[in-house]
Order: C-alpha cells, then structure tokens, then sequence
DNA sequence: GAACCGTGGGT
DNA sequence: TACCCAAGGTT
C-alpha cells in the first residue's frame, strides 16, 4: 500500500454503471491508475505521516534531482524540522548546509523562504489553495499543482516532464515533447485530467510515476506498459525525434562549476572562511570573482569584514 | 523564449 | 570518454 488515497474502482459493486450521467473518459485512465495500484514505489513522501510539509519538502528536493539521490537528505531534513515554523526558525544557511549536493542550492534557500511566509501568512501550515501555493518562493506552476493534489487529493493538472513525455508518446504519438511546455499540452493535460477530484489526484500521480519508471526518456520498457496497446507512438512504429535538438546544458568550465566548489567549501566549513581559502577551488581569477560575486547577490554567501565569507545568516 | 542555475549516475 | 538525463523556477 504505497499510494496516499484508496483507488477508485468501478467494479461490481457498483450499483448501475450506466446511471453514471459523467462521460467514460479517457480509456488511460484505468489501465494506468490499476497499474500505479500495483507498481507504486512506497516513496516516503507518499505515506500519510509525511503531510504536506513533506510533499512540499520532496517537490522542492526532486526539481532536478534524482530520487535515489534525494531520499537521504529528505529524511535527515523531515527529522530536523517537522514543520515549517522549523525551518522558519533557523538561519537560511543552515538550510543551504543540509542541502549538501542535491545541487541548484537556491532552492534550499527558497524553501527556507516558503517556510518563513507558510508560518507567516499561514499559520505555518502548508496552503492548499493552488494560488497561494503559487504565490510562495520556489514554487511554479508544477509544484504548485502537485502539492495541491498529491498532499490535499485537489484536481489540478500536474504536469512535469515525465507526463509530457507518457503524453507525448501515449496521444501525440511524437518520441518527445517540446522543449518548452507548450499552451496545447496543457490544454491536453486538463482535458485529460478526470472529473472525479480523487481519481485526478490518483490520476497525476500514477501517470508521472509511469513516465519515471516504464515510459522512460531512454530505453522505455514498452513490455510493462499498460497502455501499449493505445500508445500512438508505438502504433506508429516508434518514428525518432525529429524537431529541434533538445539542448543539453554545458557544465564544466562554468560559472555554476565554480559556484559549485564555492559553496561546497562554505557547507563544510562552520564559521567564516578566509578569501584564501576560497581562492583555492578555482585558477582563473576573474571568473573565481564573479562566481563569488553571483553567490552573494542570491543571497546565498554573506560577506564579513576582512575578506572572510560564510551561508547567511539571515 | 532563452539563458541561467549543481550534481552525480547511467550508458 | 563524453553525453544524456533527473518530480523546475526565475529572470
């Protein structure tokens, strides 16, 4: 039992099926939500002790990071601060230091920032309303829809890359999605999102959880799809990517490399660290400026007096 | 819309 | 080795 809410069947139980006045809609739906049934990892985010503090902590951390990666620093942050007025209560830095490498360190800082305004404007529990969510540091459209339906069971389109991929391939009947979420995907996303407020929830999780584990970017393992009989994709034969190249984002060399070791030699100092030390990570002084520069602007290094540097305080 | 923002594992 | 990719958001 891995999954937050009890699945939806329409089974013989049901008194008449064809008094239903609600259209069938899409023939997705069961064989996904069956499947999800099934094969759901039993993630700790998903179990109901976790809350919507925990969503929220887990949507926050898998912005761009692996899950198997996320799992350790999710668990030591949940055990540190339980609620948002938790985390609220200490220094952003320290927030930024219990990120360790989950990388884009920003987010730490901005999910020390949506705890500050939960406990402020919201009595310190995580809103429901997908506005105010929205509303809150770090959190866009995705994230917004998520928490609203994978914590409080709310009918939102979720759509991440995993299902722009599932509907890529399963309707669209193209390898990939675009680059960019486009305003037709979303259009497709909520048409295909059910009527039923627990079946969407049940819907948007079960449909991202087979992008991530079956109808993957690479090497898709048709053979478990439950929808491969349907899928567009694979009823054309499976046609290659044609469109734009999807651009993969240059790393070594970077500013962001340089911000990288940076931060990582602020995170395990405690206390301030000497310009000296700083220096170290990177040869080229100019860049090893403005990497530093940029750290400071976000808020994510605080400079001291004397050339010495450490994660903010405040 | 494009560019920028980290990190590490898989292939 | 080099490239691809991973539950995005902000500017």
């Amino acid at each position: 039992m891995t999954a937050p809410t009890k699945p939806p069947h329409t089974g013989p139980a049901d008194p008449d099926p064809a008094a239903e006045s609600a259209p069938a809609g899409s023939p997705l739906h069961a064989p996904v939500i069956d499947w999800f049934d099934e094969h759901a990892r039993d993630l700790p985010w998903r179990r109901p002790e976790a809350g919507a503090w925990g969503v929220m902590v887990s949507e926050f951390m898998l912005q761009q990071t692996p899950v198997s990666r996320v799992l350790p620093v999710y668990e030591r942050w949940l055990a540190r601060w339980p609620r948002p007025a938790d985390l609220a209560a200490e220094a952003p830095g320290e927030a930024v230091r219990a990120w360790g490498r989950l990388g884009y360190p920003r987010r730490a800082l901005r999910l020390h920032g949506a705890a500050a305004a939960i406990t402020e404007r919201h009595g310190g529990d995580v809103p429901s309303d997908h506005a105010a969510l929205l509303a809150l540091p770090g959190i866009g459209e995705y994230t917004a829809a998520a928490v609203a339906s994978f914590a409080y069971g709310r009918r939102h389109a979720v759509l991440d890359t995993n299902v722009r991929r599932v509907f890529a391939r399963a309707v669209t009947g193209v390898q990939y999605p675009p680059n960019a979420t486009t305003a037709a995907e979303r259009r497709l996303a909520r048409a295909l999102l059910p009527e039923d407020e627990t079946t969407a929830a049940r819907w948007a999780a079960a449909s991202m959880e087979l992008g991530a584990l079956v109808c993957t970017a690479k090497n898709e393992a048709c053979h478990r799809c439950p929808i491969a009989a349907q899928c567009a994709w694979r009823l054309a034969g499976k046609p290659a990517h044609d469109g734009p190249p999807r651009r993969g984002q240059t790393y070594a060399g970077t500013d962001r490399q340089v911000r990288g070791r940076l931060l990582a030699v602020l995170r395990e100092a405690h206390g301030p660290v000497p310009q000296a030390a700083l220096d170290r990570v990177w040869h080229e002084p100019v860049q090893r400026a403005r990497a530093l520069d940029g750290l400071v602007a976000d808020g994510l290094v605080e400079p001291l007096a004397g050339g010495r540097y450490r994660l903010p305080l405040s």
